[in-house]
DNA sequence: ACTGCTAATGCACACGTGTGCAAAACCAAA
DNA sequence: TTTGGTTTTGCACACGTGTGCATTAGCAGT
C-alpha cells in the first residue's frame, strides 16, 4: 500500500494549564470552596453568587477535572470491559450493549482485548485496577481459580459474560446464555426434520460453551433414543477464538464429518457454520439439500449469507446491557443477581430433511 | 425471552481502602518519598532499600493509583476513541487497530459511540476532555467548523479517521483512504468488463465519502468518454450510519436502479452492496450474470457471502494503527503527518461482463 | 577529631477538587 | 444596641503520588 503524506503545522504553543476552580475563584473574588459549591448547586450558596459563578465558569470555558474529582471522591465513574476479540461480530454487539447502558449511567468504558489469553486477561484486569475503575466486565473469561482470589483481594465488583472458565466462584457475578437449552433446540429441530446422523462441531478455544453445547447435543439425541457415534463429534484445536480462526476450523472439519456419515451438523457458533458452508460451496455440496447446517449466536451475517443460516439466537445486546445493569446494581451496593438468558431457535434456509438416498 | 435468576451472596464488607505508598512507608519505617522513589527505580535510592521496598510492595499487594499519578504528572496515559457505531464490521476493525497500538504503548482506550449524531459526538469529546485524555481519535467525524474552534481551545491532540466533515481545518490531523482513487478502481473494473450503464449507490449518512466516491465514479466514466445519466445515481436518505440501515438502503434502491437501466452498480460500502444482493436474490435476479455489483470496504463478510463480493479494500486495521501512531507522535511533541492510504480492488465473483441482451 | 564530599533520606509542597467546621455576615426581634 | 438565629463564606485538610531542596548519614582523607 502506498501512502502519500503532507506535513501539517507543528502543534501550537506548549499546552497551557487548564483553568481550574481556583482560577475562577480568583476572577470572581471568592474562595475556591465557593466556586466548587456553586458549580455543584450546593444549597449553601446564595442564588445570586451561584448564577454569577456558573456564568463565569461558562465564559472562561471551564471543564471540571475528572481526575481530581476521582481522587477526592474515590470513584472514577469508569468501568473496564475486557473482551477476547474486538472485531468479532458477536462480541461487538455485547460491547455495544454495555457501552449504551454505561453511558446513560454516566460511566465511561475502558475497552481492552485479551486475545483469549489468560495472561493477557490478567494483565488487562490489573491495568483496570490500577486505573481504579469502579467495576469490571469480562466477556468469555478464561480466568482461573487462583486468580479469582486476587480479584477477591482487590475487591472490584466484577461481572462475567458467558464465562469460559470451568471453575465456579461464588464471589463473582455472571450473566450467561443457557448453552444446554440452545443446543437442545438446535438438535431437536434437526431431529424433527428426520435427521438421525447428526454431527457436532466445536472448538477448544471456548471450552465451556463447547462442553455445554455438546452436552445439550447428547441430551437431545438421548431423548430421541439415539447414541451419537464418536466420529460424529469434531472438536477442533484452536487458540485465539477469532472469527477467522473459527471459519478455518469449519472449513477443515467438513471432510471429517462427511466421512463420519452425518446428514446434518450442529456448530458451536455461526462462524464455524459459515466455514462449513464455504467448504460445501467449494466441493459443490448443496445446502440444505445434501447437508443441513445449524449455527449458534445469530450474528447479523447469518441472515445475509446464502443460504440464510438456521441458528440459535443469543440475545447479544441484551447480554451486554444486562451485565452492565448487574454491575450498576453492585455499584449501588445492591446485591447482584446472576442471570441465565434463554436462547431461541431461528429457522432459516440452511436446514431441510435429510436426502432420500 | 425468559430469564431465571439466582441471588448470590451480598458483596463483602464495605470496600476497605486500597493500600498506598504511605502504608508501605509505615511498615518499612521510611518516608513515602523513599517508597515512591524505590518503586520508580530512582538512582537516589540505595540498592538495598529499593529491593526491600519492592519486595514489601509485592507482599502487601500494592497497585499504584493511576488517578493520583495522573493528577500529579498531568498525564493520564489515556486516549478517547469515538466511533459512530460499535457493532460495525468496518469500524470494529479500526477500533482493533487502535487498541492494539495504544496498548503496546501503555495507553488505555476509552470507547464511546456517537450514533452519527454531531451533538452526541461533541458530548463524547467533552467527556473525554473532562477525563483529561491525552489524545482523541474520531472515526467518521461529522464535526462542524465551529466546534473545531472549541477543539482548538482545549488543545487536545486529535486525529480524525475517514472524516465525514466537509470543512477542512488545518489544526486537526487526519488519516483517510483515497476515496476518489477507490471509486475509480471500482468503476474502471466495471468498464473493463464492458459495462456502459453503471449505477452509483450512496448514502447521505456519510456525506463526504459519498461525494468523493461519486466524484471518482464520474471521473472514471468521463475518462471513458461517458456521461452518467442522472437516474443512474441513487443517494439514499439515512441517519444513523448503521450496517442494518445500509442494508435496507441497498434493498430499497435496487428497483430504482434497474428501472434506470444499469447493468452494474457501484456501492458506497459493502453493506449496501449486500442489500442489493439480497434484493436480487428475492426477485430471482442472477448476480453477476444479470447484474454486476461492486462494494467498498472489504469487510470480512464480503468474502463469506455468495457470490463473494468484488469490492474495494480499505486497509481497516492499518487505518486504526496508523491513526494511533500519528497520535503517539503528537503526544511525543513531534509534528503530526497526515496520511492518505491507497485502497485496492479485490475482484471476486459478483462482477462479470454485462448480459448479451 | 575534624573536614569535605558523596550517597541516602525526608520535608514540604504541588496537582485540582470536595467537605467538616469555624467564622463572618446578615437579619429580625427584643 | 444587643441578642440569637440563619445564611453565606472561607480555612484547612484530605485524596495518593512525584519531586526540588534541605538535611542527615556515611565515609575517606588529613
Amino acid at each position: 500500500m502506498s501512502s502519500s503524506s503532507a506535513t501539517s503545522r507543528v502543534a501550537g504553543a506548549k499546552r497551557s494549564r487548564e483553568i481550574s476552580i481556583a482560577d475562577i475563584a480568583r476572577v470572581a473574588g471568592v474562595s475556591h470552596t465557593t466556586v466548587s459549591r456553586a458549580l455543584r448547586d450546593s444549597p449553601l450558596i446564595s442564588e445570586e453568587t451561584r448564577k454569577r459563578i456558573q456564568q463565569l465558569a461558562l465564559e472562561m470555558g471551564y471543564t471540571p477535572n475528572a481526575i481530581a474529582q476521582s481522587l477526592q471522591t474515590r470513584r472514577t465513574s469508569t468501568i473496564g470491559l475486557a473482551v477476547t476479540s474486538i472485531a468479532d461480530p458477536f462480541l461487538s454487539e455485547v460491547v455495544r450493549g454495555v457501552e449504551e447502558v454505561a453511558r446513560s449511567a454516566g460511566l465511561s468504558v475502558f475497552l481492552s482485548a485479551t486475545h483469549n489469553d489468560p495472561e493477557q486477561e490478567i494483565a488487562v484486569i490489573e491495568t483496570f485496577h490500577r486505573r481504579r475503575v469502579d467495576g469490571i466486565l469480562v466477556a468469555s473469561s478464561r480466568i482461573t481459580g487462583e486468580y479469582k482470589q486476587r480479584l477477591d483481594q482487590i475487591r472490584v465488583p466484577t461481572v462475567l459474560i458467558n464465562s469460559q472458565a470451568e471453575s465456579q466462584y461464588e464471589l463473582l457475578h455472571w450473566v450467561a446464555v443457557d448453552d444446554l437449552l440452545g443446543a437442545r433446540l438446535a438438535v431437536e429441530h434437526l431431529l424433527a426434520l428426520g435427521h438421525r446422523a447428526i454431527g457436532y462441531l466445536g472448538t477448544h478455544s471456548r471450552p465451556r460453551s463447547c462442553r455445554q453445547r455438546l452436552e445439550g447435543y447428547q441430551a437431545a439425541l438421548a431423548s430421541a433414543g439415539l447414541v451419537p457415534r464418536e466420529e460424529w463429534v469434531a472438536i477442533m484445536a484452536a487458540e485465539e477464538a477469532s472469527p477467522q480462526e473459527d471459519v478455518l476450523c469449519g472449513r477443515r472439519a467438513l471432510q471429517r464429518l462427511l466421512d463420519a456419515g452425518v446428514t446434518a451438523v450442529f456448530c458451536q457458533n455461526d462462524m464455524m457454520a459459515i466455514g462449513i458452508l464455504m467448504a460445501c460451496y467449494r466441493r459443490g455440496l448443496a445446502v440444505p439439500a445434501e447437508l443441513s447446517v445449524v449455527g449458534f449466536d445469530d450474528i447479523e451475517m447469518a441472515s445475509y449469507i446464502s443460504p440464510p443460516l438456521t441458528t440459535v439466537r443469543q440475545p447479544r445486546i441484551e447480554l451486554g446491557r444486562l451485565a452492565m445493569q448487574v454491575l450498576l446494581d453492585l455499584l449501588h451496593e445492591q446485591e447482584g443477581r446472576n442471570h441465565v438468558l434463554a436462547p431461541m431457535l431461528v429457522v432459516r434456509e440452511s436446514t431441510a430433511p435429510p436426502p432420500a438416498s
